[in-house]
DNA sequence: GTTTAGCACTTAACCCTATCGAGTGCTAAA
DNA sequence: TTTAGCACTCGATAGGGTTAAGTGCTAAAC
């Protein structure tokens, strides 16, 4: 446990660090202390500091830079979530202030919002809710061949795939597939139907049809569309502007990450806690070392009966804490009143 | 005009500058040249393609680098473009093999590999006919106050949007609408369509709907998603990996322009000749500074009566211009291939 | 018992200089 | 016309000295 003197003197460490960008040394961090003291006695707290592990030096004659563990002593018990500018807050308001047209043009212009505020790379999903489930399919001739797939879940998403039908082909048969499935399928989970299309449903479509290949993939498609947790990612280029270390390594891993989707959401999921704002530090993020230097702050947002979506902020371990998490925090709840105001609007039951 | 053997040297101060990376010097070049001649003689013939501009010192006593006007002249005159290998044209056609939904997966898978085989970052653009037609707007009613609209045009593609309607709303009134958008629209060309959506139909549907605001929005949402350019980028973080001369301003612009898609489009739109391959080489590529250093190779293809598409290559100036061009030559034969495939086999009418 | 002044020590950063190597242009001989 | 030879240029590299910012430790002051 740490005296107070000594929380004091890490917060001004992690305060100063992150605002310069140098080692903090024992005169400078003096004068920026709220009590007044020596630097000396500054030295002796310091040392205590590093034998905890909170600081590190970079060689024996060095400043001191928070170690990951520090950030995370400091984002736990030092930060004061400091309110955003109001001008910050304008900026956000306004730029969520333009009307959307769907559910995805707001996700996706979020992410390049905060990654502007932040002026890191953000990433933001979708509101899901636990289990979506299918409430409608249909096909829509529109002549000349072409049918438009429908598939409607009940918390009001739609998708929906254009394709050609081959020449001769028994729309009869078609139209009684989709009945077969909305009567198997109407109100399941689409977990569930993805299962069920892995298994009886193939052979009761083949019943009707010859050739049920084209139909089931068209389906398992637009399910697997559906149930796809969808996200953005805005300002991936900003990873560079604070080219850390300069480790060339590290950038090249991290470029392929952010280029492959898949382990994204699963970094993402991992480092989310339930509710309210996350911050992972350095090797807390992953097991990859690539991330070191970096630090993820995850929020969820939740809008009601619609589900619960996720932002996320990708910036450098050396970031102002306060500042970020208070335009994340921001973020997030201009982001639910928002969608919660869209859903009521468009969706309305 | 120069002399063959000047040709040659520039030939091979080209090739080894972009093979190697160094400036090239005269005894190293002579070595390599396919006659044999002193270093004395290659630095005389040096002297002269410095006079013509083509090449140039970065300082008094250091090797040679091409010019841009280098570059054009070894493009234009000196390339042998060599066929690409076989392992290249199997990743093509493997990667491009598997199946598809849409042509959008296409073309935006196509973006990834492109950058993939390259290296570099990669462009890919939809193919357009001149003038797409209207060709059927619905809206269909799917329960619940949901209603989907479908915007079908004349090169088979089709745009939908769904939407909720309010409470008591008269959805007879809406149908007449629809007719009259189909009566009077269908057929005509979506710029004009565009066009009338500003002038003469707000009025018309006034006549029918009290507050039209709403549906013009979406129709003309849904008109102008139909007829935007739309493009894909694949690999984006490779312009990092050649971090040129680490001009860190270059690459903030770079940055920034890569996120605007408006700026890519008149880019490319520019830079793309009407048919064939195109190379533009650092200030060739436009005013931007930024791009002295990159290469912008583009190649329209071309998929029959379903129109033109663009591919393209951002990569260095100093890049191996037979080899890059030879990938992008082979692969939008094989794109223009597939496509014909797929709109044959799903738009066949 | 803390705190602090003082001091010896460490290290990166900077500048200056010397050296080396790869390159050049020029001249005169082949 | 080509080439050998030579003086010259300049970036890159390495070494040395100096400086500034920092440290830990000790002993005196509070």
């Amino acid at each position: 446990m740490l005296t107070q003197r000594q929380d004091k003197i890490l917060q001004a460490i992690v305060r100063q660090y992150t605002s310069v960008g140098q080692p903090v040394g024992s005169k400078h961090l003096a004068e920026d202390l709220p009590f007044k003291v020596s630097p000396a006695t500054v030295r002796n707290e310091m040392g205590v500091l590093e034998d905890n592990g909170l600081i590190l030096k970079q060689h024996s004659s060095s400043g001191r830079i928070p170690s990951t563990k520090g950030y995370r002593y400091y984002v736990d018990h030092l930060l004061d979530t400091e309110a955003i500018t109001n001008n910050d807050l304008l900026v956000i308001q306004n730029s969520l202030g333009t009307s959307f047209q769907k559910i995805d043009e707001i996700i996706s212009h979020s992410a390049d919002i905060l990654s502007d505020l932040t002026s890191y790379t953000a990433f933001t999903l979708k509101p899901e809710q636990a289990d979506v489930r299918l409430s409608g399919f249909r096909l829509v001739p529109l002549g000349n061949q072409k049918v438009i797939a429908i598939l409607v879940t009940d918390n009001g998403d739609v998708e929906s795939q254009a394709f050609t039908l081959p020449q001769d082909f028994d729309t009869d048969a078609l139209q009684a597939v989709v009945r077969m499935i909305n009567d198997q399928l109407t109100g399941e989970p689409l977990t569930k139907v993805m299962n069920r299309l892995k298994d009886d449903i193939p052979l009761q479509v083949m019943q009707y049809l010859q050739s049920a290949d084209g139909f089931l993939d068209l389906f398992d498609h637009i399910v697997s569309r559906a149930s796809r947790e969808q996200f953005f990612i805005g300002g991936r280029l900003n990873l560079f502007n604070f080219s850390n270390t300069y480790n060339s390594v590290g950038v090249q891993t991290l470029s392929r990450l952010l280029e492959h989707n898949d382990q994204i959401s699963t970094l993402l999921d991992a480092n989310t806690a339930n509710d309210g704002i996350n911050v992972k530090i350095g090797s807390e993020i992953s097991g990859n070392e690539a991330f070191d230097d970096y630090s993820l702050i995850t929020a969820s947002y939740n809008v009601d009966q619609y589900g619960k979506g996720i932002i996320a902020v990708l910036g450098p371990a050396k970031m102002p804490y306060s500042r970020t998490i208070g335009l994340v925090d921001a973020f997030r709840q201009q982001l639910a009143k928002k969608l919660l105001d869209f859903y009521r609007h468009y969706y309305s039951s």
